[in-house]
DNA sequence: TTCTTTGTGCAAACCACAGAAGTTC
DNA sequence: CGGAACTTCTGTGGTTTGCACAAAG
């Protein structure tokens, strides 16, 4: 009897083990940072992390972010910006030149969006890079920074050793000069601009540094490599094996989660996605299915809805060229819509209804949406909300993230580096000093 | 109507290995 | 009781494989 018990609650444990074990992981990972009083890079755990690499979503210290983006070629069109200098856990986009600190989206706001003293404050973006510039390069992509350490041997050595071909590969660093790409442009003031942002220009998706309050420029065809996630030049579209570094496929968008993916408002889009109406967010009231009803309907709902969010990312992404790409690509295969399921789901992994403004910033394509303005923040094109509206839709939306339900998350971005590096042959991991002659580049990958 | 074939989608398994967790002395 | 040494377990990602289901012939 006992052991039938057992063997019950051991189900139910096993359901709730990975939420338990996510929680643990949780207070561990903060015990261990308060015990240090630091955060460290997570490779070495020795040295401060100064640049955030979006595909691993780990901090990593300038010279664990050589070793092991040198590793092959597909690491080393990781796409890395600078860690934000505030929570020390997120990509930052912006430089504040007043404070001299390097910011990410959600901190930015925190700290230029709310006070009026500090929304004056110069601002420039902040340059994304792959491949393994050199401490020189690096200075000549972020000109505030005049003191980047030594980075030891150079990548070229390294490179040396590869046997991939690199032929052809674009982990080339292209120095900014050669780029066209100019140099810093003040920004005034981000946050009263962001919301032009929101569906017309977004900073983060062009390669280019520039004001804020820009007109969104066509985008330089000529740069290869300097860019930012989410943006990708002609020319690297047409190369299929380049799809890697575009992270859409790490973007979990719920059809629950528009209000926060696209800026809806949120005392009008949690009714409507509570309710199912999902219908009416995209406007396809001739619908005469809505997503829930059943699985057939379900689906049919679905079918719709999915061309209503299309619609609602090309008008929300208008003008800008990595939004048509965006959805030529990447997110046509990830979208997908399953009639079985009675909850209509399509999935960018790695987003959800659950993630903070913090999480948001993993994916591109959630930073270019929400630039210059938190995730529960409308675009409202008449001005901002109230204050007490706003802290009332912060607050909503905070409960529903403590609600929230367990998703898959990397708990040791130290493992995940290593497993992205790690050699493989037809997935399998293969031991270190295994002969490598497998090139995954020249694979057809069963996507 | 029933059976077989084909296509599709999903989940599990596999691999190596660093590091966490548990055990023993 | 605390620490060292040792053993066991866990998690990481790309690919393959097997199963279930639906549709067509």
């Amino acid at each position: 009897m006992l052991v039938l018990n057992c063997a019950a609650e051991f189900s139910e444990l096993k359901y709730l083990q990975p939420l338990i074990l996510y929680h643990l992981s949780n207070s561990l990972s903060k015990q261990k940072v308060g015990l240090k009083m630091g955060y460290l890079c997570d490779f070495c755990q020795d040295q401060r992390p100064m640049v955030y690499c979006r595909s691993d979503a780990a901090c990593l210290c300038l010279s664990c972010d050589r070793n092991v983006h040198s590793a092959n070629a597909l690491s080393r069109r990781h796409s890395r910006t600078l860690v934000c200098e505030r929570c020390n856990s997120q990509p930052a986009f912006v430089r504040c030149t007043e404070e001299n600190v390097s910011l990410c989206q959600n901190c930015d706001w925190l700290g230029h969006g709310t006070s009026t003293s500090s929304t004056t404050h110069k601002r420039q973006t902040i340059n994304c890079y792959s491949g393994c510039p050199s401490s020189a390069e690096l200075s000549s992509i972020w000109s505030f920074f005049s003191d980047i350490p030594s980075m030891g041997e150079t990548c070229e050595q390294e490179l040396g050793l590869m046997s991939i071909n690199e032929n052809g590969d674009n982990s080339t660093w292209v120095p900014p000069e050669s780029q066209n790409v100019s140099g810093s442009v003040q920004v005034a003031d981000i946050s009263s601009k962001g919301k032009s942002l929101v569906g017309t220009s977004m900073p983060e998706s062009s390669s280019e540094p520039r004001s804020l309050d820009q007109p969104l420029e066509p985008a330089n065809e000529s740069i290869p490599k300097l860019y930012c996630p989410g943006k990708k030049s002609t020319g690297l579209f047409e190369d299929d094996n380049l799809y890697d570094d575009f992270n859409m496929d790490e973007v979990d968008l719920d059809l629950e989660n528009y209000e926060e993916l696209f800026g809806m408002t949120l005392s009008h889009s949690e009714d409507l996605f509570e309710n199912g109406g999902i219908d009416s967010l995209f406007g396809a009231k001739d619908m005469s299915a809505s997503a829930g009803d059943s699985n057939c309907q379900g689906a049919v709902a679905a079918e719709g809805s999915s061309v209503g969010l299309v619609n609602a990312v090309q008008s929300a992404c208008s003008n800008a060229p990595s939004a048509d790409s965006m959805l030529s690509t990447k997110t046509e295969p990830i979208l997908c819509v399953t009639g079985r399921q009675s909850q209509t789901n399509i999935s960018f992994s790695g987003v959800s209804k659950d993630s903070s403004a913090a999480d948001y910033q993993d994916c591109g394509a959630s930073s270019m949406l929400l630039m210059g303005e938190p995730p529960w923040c409308p675009p409202c094109p008449e001005g901002s909300l109230q204050s007490a509206s706003r802290s009332d839709a912060v607050m909503r939306y905070r409960e529903k993230k403590k609600a929230r339900k367990f998703e898959k998350r990397v708990r040791y971005a130290s493992r995940k580096a290593r497993a992205d590096i790690r050699k493989r042959v037809k997935g399998r991991f293969v031991k270190a000093g295994d002969v490598y002659d497998y090139d995954p580049l020249s694979q057809t990958r069963s996507y």
